[in-house]
DNA sequence: ATTTAGCAGTCGAAGGCAAAGAGTGCTAAC
DNA sequence: GTTAGCACTCTTTGCCTTCGACTGCTAAAT
């Protein structure tokens, strides 16, 4: 546990870092934030403050910058809220009242004023499980592998390979298919989704089978869950204006993690959620791109479809506005929809 | 006119600036073109070749680096024609052959092999004119603008907004809106993309309109164009490995023109074509972004749907090998189209 | 009239060096 | 437990020099 005076002065590392993105000084801290300490005393806290891991000193003589454990801890503990510039709320709802068009036109106009008020990369994801599932087809390739394909009601579903143990035999298969089939057939797709293989349901005779099962089933988890999503990116540009991507290199290696829009949904889905709810998740221990933060709030759009509302930045990310900016997007998504209905 | 040894000079140094992206030194020049010439005599060339405009020296311990105007020239006289090795042309066929999905699908696979052969940015813009316009609307929005929105069968098209000529009363819009009814209802949008207006054919009465009524369908144009464009990119990362963006404001300023996605449809599309026709544009003067050059091929997609396919990189592109992968790329698509039908 | 060799001249790139500046950790006193 | 003071470390910056790359020019050769 941290003691009052260590929390102020690491939040005060924190947001002086988010503002200044500048390893921060003790006589900084001591001029803007804590005017009743010396210094030295601030020395000798942070000196603490970084043996327990909460900062890092780039080198002797320089200030020092917050650890990923640090954000986290300032997520969790110590950020206070904040609330919107009326005129920055005003900007959204005007901008997003305007868009009365489809649903991908809502979708870009959301990347869009998100990306430009928070100055970092937006992603909207839409989730649609409203398709039933009509067959589940396994195709033995005669060279060790399986190909499993799902056709649903509205199209095939893209297909997803294998490996086949060496002992299955036609037969197997076939009762395989029939019994996946039983299973899955008619339902929706969003069931698949949450479906755990259910060991305990399959009888004796199959339950050699089991590997094989559990790994057609994620299989057919992974497909099925890409196959209705439609993932929508702006702003990669916004992000790269802050100084962590003043490198090429550092640029570029955003700029690939960006490119494979499959992570990135995954990211921004993966951990369900309530309408309304707010995920972060920092750096790449909490499954984030490397370096980078991405917070999540997630909205439904109707009957089985469902979205993902993000922002991807540094790790250095200005959480409080971002936060407010979600909060503030995702009331007007949830009010938009409602009188949709 | 240029002489043969000037034209063997210039296609030099393209090609070797193509390659190394540093400027060229008259030695190598001979060592590598020319061993018949002393470097003294190319130096002279390489100097008159300046002053005519085609070579720009950074400074004066420099080579020589193409111009945009050697560029133009390179790819209209001097390139000479390339193949791609088998097995490239084996990996895009591969590639494309193994999507059988949907068209979205498709694209998304064309996007993902040009940028990986090219190493380049990759567009697929498919432009569907297949809807039928039902209603014109005006609305006068009574602060001197005027709102014009396009129904569609399928979906309400977006709006656009033109400013009003102050003696304009409701009488005279409502007759306007009459009027572009008549023509428009029940076209095709493809039919509007190319419609001139026609002063000839408005009589007396209207001829006081004719500004407004050319503004208002340069909007619908504009907007109807928009609206059946689907427009897929894929590899800004790869333009990006190239040494042009080796500083990140010089990246960032390529991004942001990739960003507008409105604007880089229009350039793939703003010239019409025939199926399997190529277009080269080079450097802002010819429309292309900043610094960059835009190759294009059209194909047809169906009845009304056509699409464009180009390469967005560097001004100092590998045209030949450019021109070589969209030529493959659109044989394949247009053999793909012709077997669907 | 063209081509060539040779050379002086220019400019950028790279490396070394010293001075300046920023912050800390430690010690000793409060 | 807190603070002042100071020595110490390490980066940043600017400056200078050297090195190397090419060219343009001149004068001779073809």
């Amino acid at each position: 546990m941290l003691s009052d005076r260590k929390k102020k002065i690491l939040c005060a590392v924190v947001d002086s870092y988010i503002e200044s993105a500048t390893p921060v000084a003790s006589k900084d801290i001591q001029a803007e934030y804590l005017p009743d300490c010396s210094s030295a005393t601030i020395r000798n806290e942070l000196s603490t403050l970084e043996s327990m891991g909460y900062l890092i000193q780039p080198h002797v003589s320089a200030g020092r910058i917050p650890s990923e454990k640090a954000f986290r801890f300032y997520v969790n503990e110590l950020m206070y809220e904040n609330n919107l510039s009326a005129q920055e709320a005003e900007l959204i709802e005007k901008y997003l009242n305007r868009k009365i068009g489809s649903l991908e036109d809502v979708m870009t106009a959301i990347t869009h004023i998100i990306a430009e008020i928070t100055n970092y990369t937006s992603v909207v994801v839409k989730e649609d499980m409203s398709d039933t599932i009509t067959a589940i087809k396994l195709l033995d390739l005669s060279n060790g592998k399986l190909l499993v394909v799902i056709v649903t009601d509205s199209r095939v579903l893209k297909d997803g390979m294998v490996d086949l143990p060496d002992d299955f035999d036609e037969q197997m298969i076939a009762r395989a298919q029939h019994w996946l089939n039983k299973i899955f057939c008619g339902k929706h797709v969003s069931e698949f989704i949450n479906f755990d293989y259910p060991f305990a349901l399959v009888n004796e005779e199959f339950s050699q089978y089991n590997a094989l099962f559990k790994k057609i089933i994620d299989v057919l988890k992974k497909v099925s869950l890409m196959n209705g999503m439609d993932v929508e990116m702006y702003g990669e540009n916004q992000t790269l204006a802050h100084s962590e991507y003043s490198k090429v290199e550092d640029a570029r290696k955003f700029l690939a993690q960006m490119e494979n829009k499959e992570r990135i949904a995954e990211i921004l889905t993966n951990d369900g959620g309530a309408d309304g709810s707010m995920t972060v998740k920092i750096g790449a221990d909490e499954n984030a791109p490397e370096g980078c933060a991405v917070v999540t709030t997630r909205v439904s759009l109707g009957e089985n479809v469902s979205g993902s509302i993000g922002v991807i930045g540094p790790v250095r990310m200005n959480y409080r506005k971002v936060l407010a900016v979600l909060d503030k997007i995702s009331d007007i998504i949830i009010d938009l929809v409602g009188k949709g209905e």
